[in-house]
DNA sequence: AACGCAGTTCCAAATAATGAAACTCAGTTT
DNA sequence: AAACTGAGTTTCATTATTTGGAACTGCGTT
């Protein structure tokens, strides 16, 4: 499955490395890779003198390399909601005292930007960063619901469908008359459809004009709470997204800032 | 400075945007680049349908792609010391109860990748991936001092010596000498040389082979505390770092000898 | 209606990527 | 001890991609 060019390529490496979820040698990159030895030993050579991928020399194990880290630091920072969206998460956590989690749709998936936790002090750096199933979590149902039809239809052709749980919408159909409930009813649920026990409520972060920004959910857990209790914070959710929206097509969209940056 | 090969250009690039720190337009980014229009134009093409940048058709501006997050989170996850190190940072907090920060150097750079405030829950992401000055941090001056002769000769080379502060060593001499000093101590102080009134002591995270991992400090202001206070807790750092050492060398970095555990 | 500017496309020439095969260097095995 | 093995590295002629000047498009301006 080429990417386009070599470029693609090369990131198609960094994605292998990834998966393999901890640092791996070359032997074992190469058999689950489609390039030929030497092709891949090249790209290894140049991501990792990039600081894409870092490489120990005692273990002979290539990981992914820092730069990363930097990159996604300045990416989250610019690029995702996150920033904007900080206050209006901490008076929503104070608020609802709850987990809470913001969210926005990166390749078919739920990407977790943001998280507030009820009880422990944040854990974030692991949990940004996070991605998750759209198919079956409340905030994944609630951006893909109110995405325009024709991207709507692309992305549910992308979902793996895989059952999690009983309740989890095994196929495109299915999920398609939860969405249009969903966009009925202005908030999505999760009835235990990615984790037994875990239950949300979930709304899309829409700029004025209909376009999806993101999406923002309370998660409970069935021994704590019920859907019913939860949906009475949906007005607090509602609020809080109608706000983010707000500043971030105040901040994002607004008229440009000229200004150059040196070096 | 050409990176290797076309991979290395398209890298580049991303670092170009990143420098910007903002949604940036292809003509600004044309006439900050060294790369023709069109070739400029075919990065920024692969880039984007790579994930590694986004588009914004309406602002037609171009932003960091949330591809980096995702990665960035696994190597996070998978190649910094923060998951080892986090028990170690949580006690540590707990104990001393002020700012502790957890670096790796990167590229001549302090790298931050971990953070645990004093008063405030923390706020990660936006903390962890941040870079800064290796040769006027506590950290930084830690992990530099403790560096093989020929990579601490190569990191003193590439760094700045902007003088933030009427403290700040302004050249790789007065910062060698610096460095013995922290070297025969065995941690090292920063006084105010990166921001005015921000003190901090900090020690670096070695294999029992002396090869630096990293660098833990403790962070205060002249207005709340001073070194001497600071200079107490050095046992206390020290006792984490050489504990990180011990969990990063069972796990991840053995150094030929294992040994030791630490409290 | 013509102009200018930002962004996009084209294509022959220049350059870089490719990958089979040969090589190196430990750590076995005969 | 010599031959073998296998992981990792290097070579080099072939092949495919990148390159960038120039031409094009379309929009907002004069």
């Amino acid at each position: 499955m080429p990417g386009d060019g070599t470029v693609g390529k090369a990131l198609d490496v960094l994605d292998q490395v990834s998966a393999f979820g901890q640092p791996v040698r070359f032997g074992t990159l190469l058999a689950a890779s489609p390039y030929p030895k030497a092709t891949l030993y090249r790209f290894l050579q140049t991501l990792t003198s990039q600081g894409m991928l870092t490489y120990d020399e005692d273990r002979q194990t290539y990981a992914l390399g820092m730069r990363l880290v930097r990159l996604a630091h300045a990416a989250w920072t610019h690029s995702s909601l996150a920033p904007l969206a900080r206050p209006h998460l901490d008076r929503l956590s104070a608020q609802i005292g709850l987990t809470v989690h913001l969210a926005q749709l990166d390749m078919g998936q739920v990407l977790y930007v943001d998280k507030r936790n009820a009880t422990q002090p944040v854990e974030m750096f692991s949990q940004a960063g996070k991605v998750g199933p759209a198919y079956c979590t409340g905030v994944g149902k609630a951006m893909l619901a109110f995405l325009p039809e024709l991207e709507q239809a692309r992305l549910l052709k992308q979902q793996s469908y895989h059952r999690f749980t009983p309740g989890t919408y095994g196929d495109a159909a299915a999920l398609r008359a939860e969405l249009n409930a969903i966009t009925q009813r202005g908030y999505a649920f999760d009835r235990e459809e990615h984790e037994p026990g875990i239950i949300c409520i979930a709304v899309a972060i829409r700029t004025d004009t209909g376009r999806v920004l993101g999406g923002l959910s309370v998660t409970g857990s069935t021994e704590l709470t019920t859907l019913a209790k939860l949906e009475k914070l949906v007005p607090d959710l509602s609020n809080a997204a109608t706000a983010i929206a707000a500043d971030a097509q105040a901040w994002r969209f607004p008229d440009e800032t000229h200004q150059q940056t040196g070096t």
